[in-house]
DNA sequence: GTTGTCCTTTCAATCGATTGCAAACCGAGC
DNA sequence: GCTCGGTTTGCAATCGATTGAAAGGACAAC
């Protein structure tokens, strides 16, 4: 073991001890053509020896780059999703771990964004390389703005008119049909729709349940699309004033698991049977999903693999290549939430 | 609005344009009292119209800082504590919130840790002006080891002997407390407790539990305490082994909600009632804690708040501060799933 | 006019790396 | 011995800021 000298902490230090020029240090170490293999082996087991480790931060200054991605949940004022959903973590946590493996580092900024056009000068894109957002919101046209300066992003969301910025999305349509489709096999036949259809990935999924309504024949009704936010507290505020006006529905598909829960647990605090009297089915299949009572059936959608996709796109923006939209599967989930067949008329065949 | 100019960008280009020296910019910008109020309001005006934005990263390079606190989770191979437990999130989000307050960025850093020491030359460290460790794992020597050597670090977790390392914690005995001595006022009398307690969190929630049963006179079994991990598959593995064991116990003290929730649905499903045959109290209040069938009676502990403080902490330290460990109160949150008293004998007074 | 004082501004070094260009070196060929 | 070509290495500028020390300027007193 080598005696502990004074650290060797800068390139110059690692140099002097080489007897060599600071620059020449910096290109063996980059494994540069132009240093020779000796020169090269000599240097890097000295670095080796007294454990000298780069200053990324000096690097990265001096190259004009952070090796930062920033992560922005859009949290909408309007539809109030709050971060607290897992939904959020688990995205979160797969979208860390494929920046931990390019050597990047996460900035995560959540504050609820009124406007995003007001992060153009702000720490979240000086201080990274590029930026993923989670969700359009409302802002599709201003993040059309962002885009338009060159800045890379990739954004979490759903395929709009007009689109001008890298997407990354659920098949929402698809994850749509499915949920309703499976419930109007089951012989539900009044459906609501549960979500705010003015966010994108929540208005195409409610596109395919239309898909599935009219497959099935069934008119649809204005009234059986039920407003509700992703939060959850609101989301239950939605679910009483619903039960107040005393919908007749015996099927409802919400737009996130957290809004089915809710939705499970109203529905049952008011003396009705899931999945006897309605039949519930999520959206994402979070991690909890399965230990409701009764478990609940959703749609689930790949979200680690979705924040893999989402750095490997935007570190593609980065150094320059062409990328393109992606388009993630999704599959239905059946548990108990929505298993039995709904209360025919009371005379069937015993 | 000004013609749009050469974009300004570096301090000396503001500088020329007011016709002063870069050092001069410098000093009016961050409002030196070297600088005349004249000089100050002018370069000030020129920067505002210019649209100029101080490049934070060439100024934290020459400060020597990076006004960046990195966040650990300490996902113990054992344990098995996964990123996706919603008390994750909450406390992330209150971390976050309050070092965006403080102009700081959040790194994160959330790979299975299998021993912290590694983390001294890593990013973790060296990219950032301090960390926050969220959990002790079973790792106390190692954050000792880290801590002894300067580095700002704070810790949430549990008070154990012989910590070197600044600590904020929740009231984890009285939490654990709370909890048994809520059942044993209900009538129940035959409790397991269910979590690892080699974490030192859980132990110290063991301990309040094992005092309440103290107080109520009834000898603790030590086949009470079940070896129930924080990841919600395996917890439920956990409790359906417990299941085959044919246990008896009329409540269970979780040591998470997570944990509690899938207690609740292993057990319903194997037919028994929740609160009547068997009481389930959990830990952290999380969101959907409220909403589960029954809802979950938790310990809360206010994880926002905890996020603020482990940030002042660490903050204080950095500043060169005095800090000292921080506890904050838990309180029992009661809800459905340990209402009704236990099954006494069957004939009791009417 | 010179000197001293005080207030303001500039000079120039510095943080720790990268990189274009010039210089040094080395052996070979004439 | 000198030049040439090719390989290695070094010089010095650069990224965009901060800051101690020195210089500049205005004004009053002698």
């Amino acid at each position: 073991m080598p005696r502990a000298q004074h650290k060797v902490t800068t390139l110059q230090q690692l140099a002097d001890l080489a007897g060599v020029s600071r620059a020449t240090a910096s290109r063996a170490l980059s494994d540069s053509t132009l240093i020779s293999d000796k020169t090269k082996s000599k240097i890097r087991s000295l670095a080796q020896k007294h454990n000298y480790r780069i200053n990324e931060r000096a690097r990265d200054f001096r190259l004009r780059r952070s090796r930062v991605i920033s992560v922005v949940f859009m949290l909408d004022n309007q539809s109030q999703q709050h971060m607290s959903d897992p939904f959020f973590l688990e995205m979160l946590g797969g979208i860390a771990d494929s920046l931990a493996q390019h050597d990047y580092d996460l900035l995560l900024a959540h504050a609820p964004i009124e406007n995003v056009e007001h992060l153009r000068d702000s720490r979240v894109f000086r201080n990274a390389d590029g930026v993923i957002f989670i969700g359009q919101g409302e802002q599709h046209e201003r993040l059309n703005a962002l885009a338009a300066q060159g800045r890379p992003m990739v954004i979490w969301g759903s395929k709009l008119p007009d689109k001008r910025y890298c997407l990354v999305g659920g098949e929402n349509e698809h994850g749509g049909y499915l949920a309703a489709s499976h419930l109007l096999k089951l012989g539900r036949r009044h459906l609501a729709f549960c979500g705010r259809i003015d966010i994108p990935e929540v208005a195409a999924r409610y596109r395919g349940y239309q898909r599935a309504l009219a497959e099935f024949g069934i008119a649809e009704h204005a009234d059986r699309v039920l407003d509700v936010p992703f939060d959850m507290r609101r989301a239950q505020a939605a679910f009483c004033a619903v039960l107040e006006r005393r919908l007749r529905f015996d099927a409802a598909v919400c737009a996130s698991d957290v809004m089915a829960l809710s939705a499970i647990a109203t529905f049952s605090e008011a003396g009705m049977r899931v999945p006897e009297d309605i039949a519930v089915v999520g959206y994402d299949d979070i991690g909890l999903a399965a230990y409701s009572r009764p478990p609940l059936t959703s749609v689930r959608q790949n979200i680690r693999w979705a924040g893999r996709v989402l750095v490997e796109s935007v570190l593609g923006l980065i150094n320059g290549e062409q990328v393109s939209d992606t388009s993630l599967a999704s599959t239905l989930i059946v548990r108990r939430s929505c298993g039995a067949p709904p209360a025919p008329p009371p005379a069937t065949a015993s």
